[in-house]
RNA sequence: GCCCCCGUAGCUCAGGGGAUAGAGCGCCGGCCUCCGGAGCCGGGUGCGCAGGUUCGAAUCCUGCCGGGGGCACCA
């Protein structure tokens, strides 16, 4: 990458004017900038003005002497000091034609970073099993995956976990809800219990049991029979979900069940662990987290004076059998009603002998789903909710999730049912999709007149000089930065405002510049940056798990 | 009371310590002989307040103000 090649440039002008400047002992880095000025060249560096104090020079000066030092390369124009110091490179536009071509040769992999050993589980959704998916779920998901994609677009081998309790008190109360409506569909006398789930999928569920298991499963001995309609019960809501989330185009590795983690005494193991590391206590007949001592405001109960785990104790056994499996780094993605969780499940790893910092939490902001004004209530047990399904229903899925990546994880977001749903140029994701549509329109119009395609090493892409057309070969070749930034910074918003850029950028080279034209070797070096655009939007896309239609209905009325 | 997030243009939001802070929507005015007008171009004295760190702060730190959310052996 360019980057590389101009900061050893650089590294190499600074080390032979470091003498001259009076600067020994070690040297920086130098940073590269992009400037937002096209005036203030290709790519800048601050450098100079970080020595000058060192130097005990003026940054200019400092500037000055490194440019003087700098050997010469053919991919560089010109350098210049500029403002209080700053170091301005102009390339010849070489670099951007290289950038193009790497484009056209890797295709659906342009951007991203070669696989580096590193495994990484996210663990995303885990929304417990008493209902279906609802608009609540949506953020998560949509985050998880995007995270998952950018991780694997920058190297990491990925496993995506959804974990949920199947056998806590609000699964009990499920069971003990679907068994009533169960008892009730054949004629018995039965109460869903007042704390239970009133929702009419819940009866469902229970028809569902009675047409596939058949109504003597109302004999059974009661516990027996609460145990297997709660059993019953989840693994088809489980199911719903799963298909929701296909639909929704997340697809889990793995789906791990937090009674595993009891069965095979991982719970009890990872309290005794504690213990041994002073970390937890015996208080009132509790065993108690010493998490004060990490940050929390206060101590938690692992085990309970009845014997039973907490969700603590059992998120401590989760964290042992996540690193017993090997991986390199953890992710839990979490919505922001769980911030106070962090403190202490970084406490819990550190105390359990690992590297806290390789346990990352994400934390997202609520999203307020509203419709016509009104707020979307979304209780589970009321009933009363959106399922996610619903919103798939009337937004689709591109919308969905692109609105719902559209911003910062720390930013809470109001979606606008009816706004997502509009197919109109107030909607991004349209706008997006529309730039990949017009783009493949070209492709097609040109086969369509017998253009044909010469291999990009045989076109002159230096015919490439409009500014509409340099400015969306920069933003081609800011591309693989943007991923690698996104992953980084756990931020894929960014990869949504990328993708916007770039179908900006595209609408206004078509706008101005004409693709197919009599000019061959012009429609030649057009073609090549108009496919380039197409294939870097649709993977930008690709990340954020929005489609990149070939063709788009052509008009948007219901506007 | 303690903790977390937010406060940037009329509205919704981007902005990885850099130079003259951006985009969409809305509003006004332009642009179709021709590749998809769901498009393009032009029109803008906005970083809540006060300190601090820094050569340089929307960005980092402290305090305050305003908005949202969370703080149970429920699990």
């Amino acid at each position: 990458m360019i980057e590389d090649r101009l900061v050893a440039l650089l590294s190499e002008g600074l080390t032979a004017a470091a003498p001259s400047l009076g600067i020994d002992g070690d040297l920086p880095r130098p940073e590269l900038l992009v400037p937002k000025q096209r005036d203030h060249g290709d790519f800048a560096t601050n450098v100079a003005l970080g020595l000058a104090a060192r130097a005990g020079k003026p940054p200019r000066e400092v500037a000055q002497a490194i440019i003087d030092a700098l050997p010469a390369a053919s991919f560089l124009e010109r350098a210049e000091v500029a403002g209080p110091g700053f170091l301005n490179l102009f390339l010849t536009d070489e670099w951007l034609h290289d950038a193009l071509r790497t484009l056209a040769a890797e295709g659906g992999s342009y951007g991203r970073a070669e696989p580096n050993g590193r495994r990484v589980q996210v663990e995303f959704v885990s929304a417990n099993p008493t209902g279906p998916l609802t608009v609540a779920h949506a953020r998560n998901a949509a985050i998880g995956d995007a995270l998952a994609r950018l991780l694997e677009a920058t190297g990491w081998t990925v496993e995506r976990e959804y974990y949920f309790n199947d056998a806590g008190g609000q699964m009990d109360r499920f069971g003990a809800s679907v068994e009533a409506r169960f008892l009730r569909l054949i004629g018995r006398d039965a109460q869903v219990p007042q704390d239970g789930y009133h929702g009419a999928y819940i009866e469902d569920l229970a028809r569902d049991i009675l047409d596939t298991e058949g109504p003597e499963l109302a004999d059974l001995p009661d516990q027996e029979r609460f145990l297997r309609m709660r059993a019953e019960g989840v693994s088809r809501v489980l199911g719903w979900i799963e298909a929701t989330l296909e639909r929704f185009r997340v697809r889990f590795d793995s789906f791990f069940r937090e009674s595993e983690l009891d069965a095979k005494g991982e719970i009890g193991a990872a309290v005794e662990r504690l213990r041994e590391a002073g970390a937890a206590y015996t208080s009132e007949g509790a065993v108690w987290f010493r998490s004060t001592g990490y940050g929390d405001d206060k101590d938690r109960v692992i085990v309970r004076s009845n014997g039973q785990h907490t969700y603590f104790g059992a998120d401590c056994a989760y964290i042992v059998d996540k690193f017993a499996r090997a991986f390199d780094h953890l992710l839990y993605v979490l919505g922001a009603d769980h911030h106070g969780d962090v403190a202490r499940l970084k406490g819990a790893a550190r105390a359990l002998g690992y590297d806290p910092d390789a346990l990352e939490i994400v934390i997202y902001q609520w999203v307020a789903f509203v419709r016509d004004g009104e707020p979307v209530p979304m209780g589970k047990r009321s009933g009363n909710f959106v399922t996610l399904d619903r919103l798939l229903d009337e937004v689709g899925v591109d919308a969905a999730r692109f609105h719902l990546l559209l911003f910062s994880n720390d930013a809470t977001i109001d979606f606008d049912i009816e706004e997502v749903r509009r197919r109109s140029m107030d909607n991004p994701v349209y706008y997006v999709q529309y730039g990949h549509a017009r783009i493949a329109s070209i492709l097609r119009k040109a086969a369509r007149e017998g253009v044909e395609l010469r291999p990009i090493d045989e076109v002159d892409l230096g015919l490439l000089t409009a500014d509409a057309e340099t400015d969306l070969l920069r933003a081609i070749a800011d591309v693989p930065g943007q991923i690698a930034a996104a992953a980084e910074l756990r931020a894929p918003q960014r990869i949504a405002h990328a993708a916007q850029d770039l179908a900006a950028r595209f609408h206004r080279f078509y706008t101005e510049c004409r693709v197919v034209s009599d000019d061959e070797a012009l429609t030649q070096a057009r073609l090549w940056l108009a496919s380039g655009a197409k294939q870097v939007i649709a993977n930008l896309l690709d990340l954020l798990g929005v489609s990149a239609p070939e063709s788009m209905e052509r008009t948007g009325d219901d506007a």
